[in-house]
DNA sequence: AAGTGTTTCAAACATACGTTTAAAACACTT
DNA sequence: AAGTGTTTTAAACGTATGTTTGAAACACTT
């Protein structure tokens, strides 16, 4: 398993664990056990393990920006004189994220639920880290999304956009046992693009409640 | 701050240290540091780590089940005659969590983070422990929800609940950096309730967004 | 006050971890 | 084929962890 690249092999092993186990529970060991490599190699083409974990996140998220940076130019161009839409943002992402794990299945699961880890776990590491590499883009988008609810106040904004981002993190990173609950209450399976669209409309209801002054 | 009771100091620490780091990163010499007490007392009194773990658990989820009953059983004789309300159902069983953990902020915060252990572990032997030994009031819950929202199909149901669960979970299990992000960011800070009444619109509308039918 | 069961304590235990090392194996130019 | 830089390997290092131990301290009945 392990001739072709050894640096590949140990983040494919790595991302799978990391999503079984959480980071903590992940031993180097555990990692280069599955990987078929040396235990000294993740120190030796990473430097740490702390530096794994950010590379894990970073072969996935690295392309991920390019094309959300390229979709959001496109979304931009096109709309140039019309504010933005909520809905059509919501499917811009949606549609890029698909796209960027669209190599190998389940990938985009795997990288909901690391994203997950990373903000319960304290791995406070990694949240500088992505907001220092990545943090540019997700200012875009946001500044997007805040002009396409400009009936929303920061605050309410801000929180509604974590809501968003949690029922989103939950559902896809858990969409492996989710669907066989489904399958199993339901007689009917669901594939992740299919839950996505479930999801989206839900979000953007969400998003759009009446903003919270006073009312019963 | 040990005298009164080593138990209760035990498990208020690792209540705490848990909630600020995560399960795997607190260790039980940081736990008997805190409490003020001997290493081994852990082991005397809880057995083991795990044992531990379940028992900050229990300490929450034991009063809040028999809370969440009694709520229950009030809102149903309240409303013999008509079809419950999601609305209410919501607030009452966010009331019913913050009365629960009331005593000590933060309680609720770990409990949340338990719950996406409990998710995130596929084989967890937690997660069935949860659904053997709590599975009853949560059904009960789960058929209120039902009759609440019959205009939904089972599967529209099913995913929506999950979105909800998931932006909830996500929400309270990381209100304490959320709510830091939102005080540097905002300037204001937000309480645990404060937050959940922001929440609470936002899935009530989620989950009445019409049905994925056929539409634009 | 002696006796008895419970709780605390300092110390040690075994184990697992991330990391380092220095030699060996390899790849590739000259 | 020798030389050179890179990668792999087995072994060891230091540290931190959860747990166990046996004696001391305590609480409480008789």
């Amino acid at each position: 398993m392990a001739q072709k690249d050894t640096a590949r092999c140990i983040l494919d092993a790595a991302e799978e664990l990391f999503a079984e186990r959480g980071f903590a529970e992940t031993s180097l060991r555990n990692i280069t056990a599955k990987a078929g490599v040396n235990l000294a190699a993740v120190n030796y083409h990473f430097g740490s393990k702390k530096s794994l974990i950010q590379a894990v996140f970073a072969r996935f998220l690295n392309p991920f920006v390019v094309e959300l940076d390229k979709a959001l130019n496109e979304y931009e161009a096109s709309r140039q004189n019309s504010e933005p839409d909520l809905m059509s943002l919501l499917h811009l992402l949606s549609m890029t994220s698909l796209r960027s794990g669209a190599d190998k299945p389940g990938r985009l699961n795997i990288f909901m639920r690391l994203l997950g880890l990373a903000y319960s776990q304290g791995q406070g590491h990694l949240r500088r880290f992505l907001r220092l590499e990545y943090g540019h883009v997700f200012r875009r988008y946001s500044e997007l999304l805040s002009r396409a609810t400009p009936e929303l106040s920061d605050e309410d904004r801000f929180w509604r956009v974590h809501f968003m981002l949690g029922a989103t993190m939950f559902t896809l990173s858990g969409v492996d046992s989710l669907t066989a609950m489904a399958q199993h209450d339901l007689g009917k399976s669901t594939s992740t693009s299919e839950v996505i669209d479930l999801l989206l409309p839900f979000l953007a209801r969400g998003m759009q409640a009446p903003a919270q002054s006073q009312d019963s």
